[in-house]
DNA sequence: AAGTAAATTTTTTTT
DNA sequence: AAATTTACTT
């Protein structure tokens, strides 16, 4: 094959060592995925390997995807018999435990269904409400997590009742409400995310024979983005290369990004000694991006401690400086880059743009200046097709027609359209199913059956509209009965789902604006399953992956414009890459910076986000940012702070943070910090800031004043607590730190004094340090991070979250709060 | 029971 | 600011 001579040495190297145990250590743009998808092809190709033999396990569905099509495309002319699988990790489970589960003795069923996160919560949610505790502070979300912890550690609710015995109260409620999950799902014969992992690799645990079978079929196994698995994926991993060891993984733990989900960085950086006889090949040539680009991420990367030393390098040398922009406001910031995007278009209009941010909501303000200016934009993330209300509807419809004992799609439905089933008669069926330790399926059919019906309170109305809604999915079982021995189309049953069931009815006869873009919703959904009905898969099929595609699965890659989230662009490259919201609190994100861990795989993510670039990288911030509605002051990323200067070209307007630092540089290199005379006062870190210094009596007033105190009615115990003096008065003559620290600070004092409207301005008038965004400690919580700040005078009442503790409403005048740095 | 008004919460990242 | 949940009418 000609496409061979393409590679360069060591690629090739990971083509062709296809037999034992392989790590592949790929930095970012190093030609990865075609290092993947041509050693499939050269096993199938050149090996003669029967291409069911061989599987490729991704992520996302998006990777899987690609590297079918790109595997497609280079076995284009052989006559294959059968295809590799290329699937994602849960996916595979499916597979597997629609095939066996039934061998694992748990109860179990092939028609399980797949809860996704939404029903998860609300399962979780009535659990916490059935065991009558506290819905405040064991919010489902706090639930989930630590359950998900658990599970992901491999712990069941005993194994987690019995470490986390002696602990606080809230893990002892965690414990129970686990307890209750782990029933309820039982009970409706469902899966959560993790359980489809948890399960197979269970299975494979317990039955030789289904370890045997797969060992069997799948001789050749490839993995992507390994340094993304965590320990489930990694005993599932196990399990299947037990017979033998033709096991390639593919990774860069510089990219590893998914901790907070378990992830463990420790699997590929032990792969040597998890598979004793592997080969490491190291790929380190990068062909995306300009030396400039590899630079700037180098220079982030390298202030992580734990990390695999690694030298890129490129033949595209040189390239121009990332481009800085400071703007004033979040509105400032996306029109800044709205009119980059449309000055670059006008001059090429053929290449691509990337706008990469932290989190989710920040897409917004983007998205209404590329409207105004009418760019058009592709937008990856936020709310996906299957997330629609009308689509899950549907979806859950199906769901309870595969499955009766659903609760979750069941109530999700039973009045949907209105049947006239209100929450008295709700709440009276779920009574009666906890009685009776059924589900509510057999529930309701108990109560229909039994003549002497002075059990259930139920009004007659009722009755009849639980009679309507049996026979509906009763119809609607047989459809799919149908569809499952293929002799039906699923989209039938589809359509069948909207129209049996009143559902488009009732949308019609709304005839509203949005009811009429629901119809449409539901039309897509007909459509993708008229789709789906030209593959072999049936109606199970087509929910499963309803259930497991996620949102950055409609990636575009001929889109213009695409915006997403850092950690949906894994994988891609652009062009041209906007880094946006690098401020402290954003990026890295308020949550990560107190934990060193965290905080390092905020670096990564800044590593990877950089890395998409080809061509040319802008990085902006804004000065002010609206939190939950509110206006806050931001202070640059500390990540732009370990940028060396000269690798960015400053785009601002008038004087912006970046022209500070050089000027604050301008004496001293920081390059040369051995220069620096330690003395004790000056060990502290200090950071770099723009802005007003309080070095004089005046400026010392002002700060009071805009924390609302007299400086005379300061005790000395509080200034240092804010430790803003002595430092200040240092600060030009002091060497510029590296790491960035309290000045900041001031510059927030400063600019919010100095550039705050004045409605903003009254309210800091009257309120002491303690305001939203800072921390404080608290005599039985300990430390805790202001979250919301109401009333005035006496009747301050603050929100404040402390980890462990959960939110705490507090009234400030008896709460008896320090505020810490 | 259903619709409206008011109160409350929300934002990390994802299969 | 927006979305979701709860409280209050009819």
């Amino acid at each position: 094959m000609e496409i061979f001579e393409t590679l360069n040495p060591p690629q090739l190297e990971a083509v062709k060592n296809t037999e034992g145990p392989l790590l592949v250590l790929a930095g970012a743009g190093s030609g990865k995925t075609r290092v993947i998808t041509i050693r499939i092809a050269y096993l199938i190709a050149e090996k003669n390997i029967p291409p069911y033999n061989i599987l490729a396990v991704t992520f996302t569905n998006k990777a899987a995807g690609e590297m079918r099509e790109r595997v497609g495309a280079l076995l284009e002319n052989q006559k294959l018999q059968s295809a590799p699988l290329i699937s994602t990790f849960h996916s595979l489970c499916v597979r597997i435990l629609r095939a066996d589960i039934e061998h694992l003795d748990e109860g179990f069923t092939k028609t399980f269904t797949i809860y996704d996160t939404d029903d998860t919560l609300k399962v979780l949610k009535a659990c916490t409400k059935d065991l009558g505790l506290d819905e405040k502070q064991l919010t489902p979300r706090s639930v989930y997590a630590a359950i998900s912890a658990a599970k992901n550690r491999g712990e069941d609710y005993e194994m987690y009742a019995a470490r986390v015995e002696s602990a606080d109260e809230k893990r002892a409620s965690i414990a129970r409400i686990f307890r209750a999950y782990v029933e309820r799902l039982e009970n409706s014969n469902a899966l959560d995310f993790d359980d489809l992992l948890i399960k197979t690799v269970r299975l494979l645990r317990k039955s030789e024979a289904t370890r045997e079978k797969y060992n069997n079929r799948y001789k050749y196994i490839l993995v992507d983005e390994y340094q993304d698995t965590n320990s489930l994926q990694f005993a599932l991993i196990k399990f299947l290369t037990e017979k033998q060891q033709n096991i390639c993984v593919v990774g860069d733990d510089a990219q590893s990004i998914y901790g907070f989900r378990g992830a463990d960085v420790q699997n590929i950086l032990q792969f040597e000694s998890h598979f004793p006889q592997a080969q490491v090949i190291m790929l380190e040539q990068n062909y995306r991006s300009t030396q400039t680009i590899l630079d700037a991420a180098d220079a982030i990367i390298k202030n992580n401690i734990s990390r695999k030393e690694k030298k890129l390098w490129t033949k595209n040398s040189g390239g121009e400086k990332a481009f800085y922009f400071q703007a004033f406001d979040a509105e400032g910031e996306a029109r800044f880059v709205a009119s980059m995007i449309e000055k670059e278009q006008m001059s090429s209009a053929a290449t691509k743009f990337a706008i990469l941010y932290r989190t989710n909501s920040q897409s917004r303000q983007f998205e209404e200046a590329l409207r105004r200016m009418r760019i058009d934009y592709n937008i990856v993330g936020g709310f996906s097709f299957y997330e629609r209300a009308e689509v899950k509807d549907i979806i859950a419809y199906l769901k309870l027609a595969l499955n009766p004992f659903d609760d979750i799609a069941l109530l999700r439905v039973i009045n949907t359209p209105s049947r006239g089933l209100g929450k008295t008669s709700l709440d009276e069926l779920q009574f009666q199913a906890r009685q009776s330790d059924a589900s509510i399926w057999e529930t309701i059919a108990r109560i229909l059956n039994d003549a002497d019906s002075a059990v259930a309170r139920l009004t007659s109305r009722a009755r009849n509209a639980l009679k309507d809604f049996r026979e509906v999915i009763g119809q609607l079982h047989k459809k799919t009965a149908e569809s499952s021995s293929l002799e039906r189309p699923v989209s039938d049953v589809v359509v069948a789902a909207i129209e049996l069931t009143g559902y488009a009815n009732e949308l019609r006869l709304e005839n509203s604006d949005e009811a009429n873009a629901r119809l449409e919703n539901l039309e897509e959904l007909v459509n993708a399953a008229v789709e789906y009905d030209k593959s072999e898969g049936g109606l199970r099929d087509f929910i499963d992956h309803a259930a497991l595609v996620s949102d950055t699965d409609k990636y575009d890659r001929n889109a213009s414009v695409t915006m997403m989230t850092i950690h949906a662009a894994k994988g891609l490259e652009f062009p041209t890459v906007f880094l946006v919201g690098l401020e402290d609190g954003i990026f890295p994100h308020s949550r990560s910076v107190n934990d060193p861990k965290q905080l390092e795989e905020e670096r990564r993510l800044a590593y990877v986000a950089i890395t998409r670039a080809e061509k040319r990288l802008y990085l902006t911030h804004s000065m002010r940012r609206r939190i939950y509605g509110e206006e806050m002051a931001a202070e640059p990323s500390q990540f732009l702070n370990e940028l060396p200067l000269e690798l960015i070209e400053d785009l601002s307007q008038g004087p912006s943070w970046l022209s500070y630092a050089r000027e604050g540089n301008s004496q001293l290199s920081r390059s040369a910090p051995e220069m620096r005379t330690p003395s004790i006062q000056t060990e502290k870190p200090r950071k770099l800031y723009t802005g007003k210094t309080y070095n004089n009596a005046e400026a010392i007033a002002d700060f009071f004043k805009a924390r609302g105190l007299n400086a005379s009615k300061v005790n000395a115990t509080e200034i240092p607590a804010e430790n803003d003096f002595q430092e200040s008065k240092t600060e030009t003559a002091e060497e510029p730190e590296r790491r960035p620290s309290s000045g900041w600070e001031r510059l927030k004092a400063a600019s919010s004094r100095e550039k705050t409207p004045s409605h903003l301005e009254h309210k800091s008038e009257n309120s002491d340090s303690i305001v939203p965004g800072v921390h404080v400690r608290h005599l039985k919580y300990g430390r805790g991070l202001v979250l919301r700040r109401e009333g005035s005078g006496d009747n301050v009442k603050l929100t404040v979250s402390f980890p462990g503790f959960g939110q705490k409403k507090l009234i400030e005048k008896f709460a008896n709060l320090e505020r810490i740095t």
